[in-house]
RNA sequence: GGCCCGGUGGCUCAGCUGGUUAGAGCGCCGCCCUGUCACGGCGGAGGUCGAGGGUUCGAACCCCUUCCGGGUCGCCA
């Protein structure tokens, strides 16, 4: 049975009551964590979210009445007490912030029973995922993930605050938007006035925030949700949220200087760590020549050596192909590992093999300094000792080495290095490496389309100094583009964007645009920028991700408080679901019968 | 779409080489208990072993199909 709280208001949370409150009496409301009852005495935990606090009944404070009801008290039913705080008489519990502190209750209501969850409403939950999800609502309820809503909260309000500071303007653009093929699979949504047409919700707000720029708003920010139509992971979502900003009449070093403070401000608000300004700078080739990946990891070293030069006259054929035919043979150094089971090397072989490598070259250092090789009778001992010397070898330590084209033995060696650091429990969560990665290439060539496509996006200016190779060598032009790395992970990127018409005209003939298909699908933006373009650029941040790095949390799904599972459902409202035939005939729809 | 891991009372798990009555801890229900806070004591209920099919004298266990969740590769301008 359910009470009302009339009458009643609610003096403050449950965890704010501090030793300054004895002897005043409280109106408390909230839910009961626990009730644990001695028979002529009962204890109930009462949770909000700012924590616990401890109620104590005795039938001659709280009248009969009131007592009976405390005694069918069960867990996550929600409460109002009032009472009296007052010093515990019996013994302190200092796992608790009111831990010294209880409230003697004068009277109780119970504003609503609770059926028994169908899972602990705890911290550190041991229940499935998928049990959680279905019931977020109630998962919501547990502490952690309370606190990592807390600092999403949080930053976002910081993040205001110091834009807002820097002269940006919020402006908020639409959400049902036209369609570009280029890149993601965009979600459509019918049109019921055009039937056969659909918007497409955004990907990112790209397009509109240039529009904007050309509109003279020079600093804008939107705290923006965007939508991909693709796979999910740990950390993707098919719905997610960008921090994006754009500046106008500024180059590459504006935007990194107002981000990288940015970021200075709100890690030494929330985790408390100080970012050394200005934050490293690597470009794209060195990262991939160090780390063998463009969002390198820098919490631990294992870095890439190449080795080509020195394994060029052997006769190991692998080797010897591979360098023939333009490829690279290169290894990282695994330090200390070259004790390592066989059976654990041949794991990180087919893990190698799983990124396209057709295998993985060892060669373990003893402790008394012999090798044990996997290509060693192909080599004379003085090129294994020079192989040795070029990877700084010592006797203990795994050298492992991938031979093929650059790109698989970045994306091999990379990973690897990753597998291992993972193995050897390198990467602490409470450590935060940050980095831009800069001069990324332009285009790269997709081999099943085969044509040039852009890495970034079209409107991403090549660096200057490399525009007079567009004709002769697009693959080698690099761009003002920008990532901000941390930890290994991709948290934002952006780029200077094309002002000028003939570049961007080239740009699109370059990634197989006819005029025509250029013009149908952002001729909008291309008309606006006949009229003035100021140079402008912008980044853009994967919110989620940083408040997943920031809160040490494993998965985007913890600081996203509705998410949805791998095959892009939600456990919870059960969406997506079949819609009425009368819906899709307003739309003009059909479903089509699936086969078989 | 590929590969890998998982699905057993409400929750978390165990369950051997297939063997007859599927267990444990927590939770839940009832009774008792005036200083508990991982409360305690006594008693109790609760299972289509994700689903379907097959092999077998016999299947939670083996095989096939399928559903659900997670990870990853592809994909993610």
């Amino acid at each position: 049975m359910a009470e009302s709280m009339m009458g009643l208001k609610r003096s403050c949370r449950c965890a704010e009551v501090t030793e300054a409150n004895i002897g005043q009496e409280l109106t408390l409301m909230g839910w009961v964590q626990k009730s644990r009852n001695k028979g002529g005495i009962i204890f109930t935990d009462l949770r909000d979210r700012s924590g616990l606090i401890q109620i104590i009944f005795e039938e001659s404070d709280c009248g009969s009445e009131s007592f009976a009801k405390a005694e069918k008290l069960r867990s996550e039913f929600a409460i109002a007490v009032v009472g009296v705080v007052e010093k515990r008489s019996g013994a302190a519990n200092t796992n608790l912030k009111t831990g010294t502190i209880e409230v003697r209750a004068k009277s109780l209501r119970i504003l609503s029973e609770s059926e028994v969850p169908p899972f602990p409403i705890e911290e550190n939950s041991k229940t499935k995922e998928e049990l959680r999800l279905k019931y977020r609502y109630l998962d919501l309820r547990r502490p952690d993930l309370q606190k990592n809503f807390v600092v999403r909260s949080r930053v976002a309000t910081m993040v205001r605050q110091f834009l807002a500071d820097e002269g940006f303007l919020e402006i908020e653009t639409p959400t049902l938007i036209k369609s570009t093929p280029e890149g993601a699979r965009d979600y459509l949504v019918p049109s019921r006035v055009h039937p056969g047409n659909f918007y497409a919700l955004p990907q990112s707000p790209q397009t509109l925030k240039q529009l904007l720029m050309c509109s003279g708003f020079d600093r804008y920010f939107q705290i923006a949700r965007c939508y991909r139509d693709e796979d999910l992971r740990a950390d993707r979502q098919p719905e997610f949220t960008q921090i994006d900003m754009e500046l106008s009449f500024v180059d590459v070093d504006d935007v990194l200087d107002v981000n990288e403070r940015m970021l200075q401000k709100i890690f030494k608000e929330i985790n408390g760590i100080d970012i050394e300004l200005p934050i490293q700078r690597m470009t794209y080739r060195e990262a991939m020549d160090r780390f063998g990946s463009d969002k390198p990891d820098l919490r631990f070293g294992m870095e890439l050596k190449n080795i080509s030069e020195v394994v060029k006259d052997c006769e190991f054929v692998v080797f010897k192909g591979t360098l023939e035919n333009g490829g690279s043979v290169r290894g990282i150094n695994a330090e200390g590992q070259g004790a390592m089971p066989r059976k654990k090397i041949d794991a990180l072989v087919e893990y190698a093999k799983g990124f396209g490598a057709k295998g993985l070259a060892y060669l373990a250092i003893g402790a008394d300094g012999t090798y044990k090789c996997s290509f060693g009778k192909f080599m004379k001992p003085e090129e294994l000792d020079a192989i040795v010397a070029a990877m700084d070898g010592k006797p203990g330590d795994l050298l492992l080495f991938a031979a093929d084209k650059n790109k698989v033995v970045f994306d091999v060696l990379g990973n690897l290095r990753l597998e291992l650091a993972r193995q050897q429990d390198l990467l602490k969560k409470d450590e935060f490496k940050f980095l831009w990665v800069t001069e990324f290439p332009l285009f790269e060539y997709d081999e099943e389309e085969n044509r040039y496509v852009a890495v970034h996006h079209p409107f991403t200016s090549p660096m200057d100094e490399d525009l007079h190779l567009l004709d002769s060598d697009p693959g080698a032009v690099r761009a003002k583009a920008y990532d901000i790395v941390l930890n290994g992970t991709e948290i934002g990127g952006g780029s200077v964007r094309i002002h000028q018409a003939d570049i961007q005209a080239k740009m699109f003939e370059k990634l197989g645009f006819t005029p025509e298909s250029a013009n149908s699908q952002f001729g909008f933006l291309l008309e606006a920028f006949k009229y003035g373009v100021p140079p402008h650029a912008g980044l853009a941040y994967g919110l989620d991700r940083v408040i997943m790095l920031m809160v040490g949390a494993d998965s985007i799904r913890d600081v996203i408080a509705f998410p949805k599972v791998k095959d892009a459902s939600c456990l919870m409202m059960e969406a997506p679901n079949v819609v009425d035939q009368k819906q899709l005939d307003e739309l003009g729809i059909a479903i089509a019968k699936n086969e078989e």
